[in-house]
DNA sequence: CTAGCCTCTTGATCGGAATCAAGGCGCGCC
DNA sequence: GGCGCGCCTTGATTCCGATCAAGAGGCTAG
């Protein structure tokens, strides 16, 4: 918010939805197809980074964006205070490095190591120009993060933790299986402390959150990485159905 | 996050930075220049609406984008319970519609009362395939909402409710009097369960919090909607400098 | 002018998450 | 193999925001 004085900031975007077919086949359509990806491979060279490692800071020179092989990054924001709030993990497939004013909004940091391929702008700026398609894919994306970073502003608004923490499970499961359904194995590469700095809470009650819900059957974990849904009904139940409501009010109110 | 089964979502946007010339005059990088509104006049039609009116819904097929003239806006989102979250406020000159897959994401409801401009995505289309420099400025306001709300996601993560109360009003004066300074002054034509939804938190506690501001002599407020930041120095430190940690601790010690 | 409604405010109580604190476990390093 | 360091978990307590409740002011319509 400060530093940033950048005016009249607000306003929401005309995502030119009319040019984002709505294509039937209800694919990622925030993914490069194979041939896009062959195209920008040209370009790229490849990045090892280790668990920890940052790839690039918030408020750094944004000299190239990078498109994840393997491994699991975050993306990560500091406050005036020194606190921090992580915005998103990335997957692989998953582009990351957006700037403004030619620096990175945010610092991105490896979770796990990681490979990934290195497209400098001044080369994929070239390869843009020629190339309308591609052009109109990453503003696909720019959309589909914003659409992203709407849902996280709406499961931070949410008060109890219970909910949040299965909303980022399914959040979590969601990016690991995209085609859906398969879906009772979810894999957290992340600690403990980034699931509370994503959510907004503290490492302590993710912790005691997860106790509950294995104490009440509704998941199960063999280790804290590994996270296995037991009672879908609930489930979803917990992480679609309130927000802010009482659920357990049996009240049977016996002397009445 | 339900129904959009938008497989692999995730991703960070490459925002061709490049393309951003960091525009060295530091003025409003994300709003059109009247040469560029003159162009999209040319296919714009007026619209009024009155407080409360829903300019259109969540879901709904897209086929307009607004310029707003006058008055205020929000966007609301509708969780899967019916509870709802407000995204963000729209003043004059913000651009309001942004839509995936031809619908609409998000509700837009006048604050106020609104005068807006009116563009047919169907002939904005035509425009911008001509006019590839008005095309690359709706690139640059879709950057630029992103980084909006990942700063609603950064206030969201703050525990307090102060700091967020005091973020929300350093938001509302930077988006009033974008030259900045001239700002002592802030309007707040939303209500206070606006206001609550913005920052996920109750009305009654957005009215404690203001009332406590002013006993505490930091801001004064002749009526509910007009603010008046007396303690510039106390307002910027509250507002910028703790996110979480413990604040008053004078701790004399005087035993010590 | 008054009745009714809406918004804002204030008060009292409750509950749940933060905080403070300590112990266990897994893993790499020596 | 044992030590030390992170990370995760669990417990006790505190505090703050949600909730329940009620009252005040303002605006509109009758």
């Amino acid at each position: 918010m400060p530093g940033s004085r950048a005016a009249s900031s607000r306003l929401a975007i005309a995502a030119r939805p009319f040019l984002a077919r709505p294509d039937g086949d209800g694919a990622r359509r925030d993914l490069l197809t194979p041939q896009e990806r062959d195209r920008l491979a040209s370009i790229a060279s490849l990045v090892r980074i280790e668990r920890g490692d940052i790839l690039f800071r918030q408020g750094a020179e944004a000299n190239a964006i990078y498109d994840i092989a393997g491994g699991v990054l975050k993306s990560v924001l500091q406050r005036p205070d020194g606190t921090r709030a992580i915005l998103g993990f990335f997957f692989p497939q998953d582009i990351v490095g957006l700037a403004e004013d030619g620096r990175y909004v945010s610092t991105v940091q490896a979770v796990s190591g990681a490979v990934l391929y290195r497209m400098p702008l001044r080369a994929l700026e070239r390869l843009l120009k020629h190339d309308r398609e591609l052009d109109h894919q990453f503003l696909l994306k720019a959309c589909h993060e914003l659409r992203g970073a709407q849902l996280h502003v709406l499961t931070l608004g949410i008060v109890r933790a219970e909910i949040r923490v299965l909303r980022f499970l399914g959040l979590m499961r969601q990016m690991q299986a995209p085609e859906a359904g398969l879906g009772s194995l979810i894999e957290l590469p992340m600690s403990r402390a980034d699931i509370a700095e994503y959510l907004g809470l503290t490492p302590e009650t993710v912790s005691r959150v997860f106790a509950r819900l294995r104490r009440a059957q509704i998941i199960a974990s063999p280790n804290p990485h590994l996270i296995r849904v037991v009672d879908e009904e609930r489930f979803l139940a917990i992480a679609e159905d309130e927000g802010r409501v009482r659920p357990p009010a049996p009240r049977v109110s016996a002397a009445d």
